[in-house]
DNA sequence: ATACTGACACGGG
DNA sequence: CCCCGTGCCAGTA
């Protein structure tokens, strides 16, 4: 599944959107499958879910609190800096050679 | 095969 | 700010 080679290729001390990556893996529109694809792996997988965040940078796992907690340290760890509840995307969301949401829609329309 | 669910995103009220 | 509806893809009953 291409959603753990994006989620990999998040460089440490950075942050991606569900929707961000479900773009950058070739299904624009598809941020659950994301969610799905790493809940479903995640534990098995030396993928750095803690990347991945809800679209603003807020923390979306609602399930387990204990693991929202868990995705926070982790970060920090990295040293991503939160903003109350939400990561600091101006400064940390990866941009993996895309602009930001300025002009974001424009490659959707590739032809 | 259909129906429901799910670590989402986005627009509208 | 919160809540609701819709689109998306894959898995499970």
């Amino acid at each position: 599944m291409k959603v753990y080679g994006t989620v990999r290729r998040i460089p440490m001390g950075k942050v991606a959107t569900y929707g961000q990556i479900a773009r950058l893996a070739g299904k624009p529109g598809a941020a659950r499958m994301v969610g799905w694809a790493m809940s479903s792996s995640s534990p098995r997988n030396p993928v750095p879910w803690h990347r991945v965040v809800g679209a603003g940078g807020r923390i979306i796992i609602s399930k387990a609190l204990t693991y929202s907690e868990m995705q926070r340290q982790l970060l920090q760890r990295e040293g991503v800096q939160f903003r109350g509840d939400r990561v600091r995307m101006d400064e940390f969301q990866w941009k993996a050679g895309l602009e930001p949401k300025s002009s974001r829609k424009k490659k959707l329309s590739k032809r």
